[in-house]
DNA sequence: AATCAAATATGATAAATGTCATTTATTAAA
DNA sequence: TTTAATAAATGACATTTATCATATTTGATT
């Protein structure tokens, strides 16, 4: 028997306890669900581009979602992976600033659009959800300053290491326990790692060959975390 | 005649509407300078370390302040230049975690301590100071993400102009106009780029050859800024 | 001014990583 | 199923960057 759960409305939403709504008010969380607007976005398709305008937040209720800069010589850099709970689309609304990266489904997504004024004035009247709020953005920094040092010295090998302990982090493994849960080409990996694709490809092939890891098309199945942990070379 | 400021209260510090406070009511500002701490901090000094506790924030009247993380080699990468106007240590009390970076003086630097508690019961009671905390973590997060994305896919000449170029917009020029307002060591500037401190003496002397920059000890003076720009290759 | 230590500078070399070319495999379309 | 297009894999090579060694300069201290 399935279990029929109401996921139509965000008083029902099954990740509302999992997402920055968590210790909204009551009154709040119904006036965004009376103005949201909910969407399928199908596999590849683009939610929002680098330098078009916010006009509010989305909210990820199944699904997942890559976002990205674009390099000068317009190689991507893939700087956050989107899950469900997630909202994205808040960093240029705060600033007020156009959008500095792009969003794209990897996958069949489930988003939600709260608009902007709403957004706002909630986030104003409700020191909860802007405490959260405050919390994510917080642990968003914290993650980009951790990268940037890792970037800037870490050897691309322990990097990849770690960008794959990342992904398991994020979307977690399928039923098997052993299989990545999301499928990403070599070169989502290597712009995630920010490396070449030539080279992402050539570190994951030695990686299968020293045994931590198993590839069957865009599978990925670790199969020694323990090493994996240790290539990574994590301190913090 | 010189004009004399009481700049011992947070009413009338000269930074006030400088700072995240601009726009925090009067009693809030008024409870902070009831309970508020201040400190000169000489050149050098640290003010707090990486894995320690967070019990307060740190709101800087007057000097210069580097923010590094300690890589696992023990290579210092210098994540945040902080100047008058600017707080730190509001990154792990906001995430609840100890800190990640160290912070230390580059100069002789003035800076008032708001104890925890106040600083997060003044955060949500002023929803002003609230949306200006989350525009303040909104940009870092942005310099951050495009900075990763810089140690990612640029080479290390263009960081390099790109750094001179930040270094000039966070501290300004001294009275000659040309002059980067504070004194970096080599080896900061290179931990600032992501870099070997060899590679970044070695193209610091290049800019000089090519006239860009002129290089007297720790003083450096940007003599073509428009090359400078165009070295960095910057599109955002 | 002399001395020392630290920082800066520079050359030689090694290592890491990227680029280009080519082959092979996989996926999508006809 | 065949074909074409795209992605993945691999080798050869070029380039970038780091490392090590050493010289030179600077700044602090006696």
């Amino acid at each position: 028997m399935i279990t029929h759960i109401d996921n139509s409305t965000c008083q029902n939403c099954n990740q509302r306890f999992n997402s920055i709504f968590c210790k909204a008010h009551e009154d709040h969380v119904n006036q965004i669900n009376e103005q949201k607007v909910c969407n399928i976005y199908k596999k590849g398709q683009t939610l929002f581009k680098e330098g078009s305008q916010p006009f509010g937040v989305f909210c990820v209720s199944d699904g997942k979602i890559k976002m990205s800069h674009l390099g000068d010589d317009g190689k991507e850099q893939i700087i956050r992976l989107v899950k469900a709970g997630d909202i994205l689309g808040y960093r240029a609304l705060l600033s007020g600033e156009r959008y500095s990266a792009s969003a794209e489904a990897l996958e069949d997504t489930n988003v939600c659009f709260i608009p902007r004024d709403l957004f706002i004035k909630v986030l104003k009247l409700d020191s909860n959800l802007a405490f959260e709020m405050m919390k994510l953005l917080s642990d968003e920094l914290h993650r980009a300053e951790v990268k940037l040092t890792h970037l800037a010295q870490k050897p691309i090998r322990e990097r990849l290491a770690e960008t794959l302990l990342f992904i398991k982090e994020t979307y977690g493994f399928e039923a098997d326990g052993k299989t990545l849960n999301v499928r990403l080409s070599r070169e989502e990996i290597a712009n995630l790692v920010g490396t070449a694709t030539e080279s992402a490809i050539r570190l994951l092939s030695e990686f299968r060959k020293d045994g931590m890891i198993d590839l069957e098309g865009k599978k990925i199945k670790i199969i020694q975390q323990k090493e994996l942990v240790r290539t990574a070379n994590i301190q913090d």
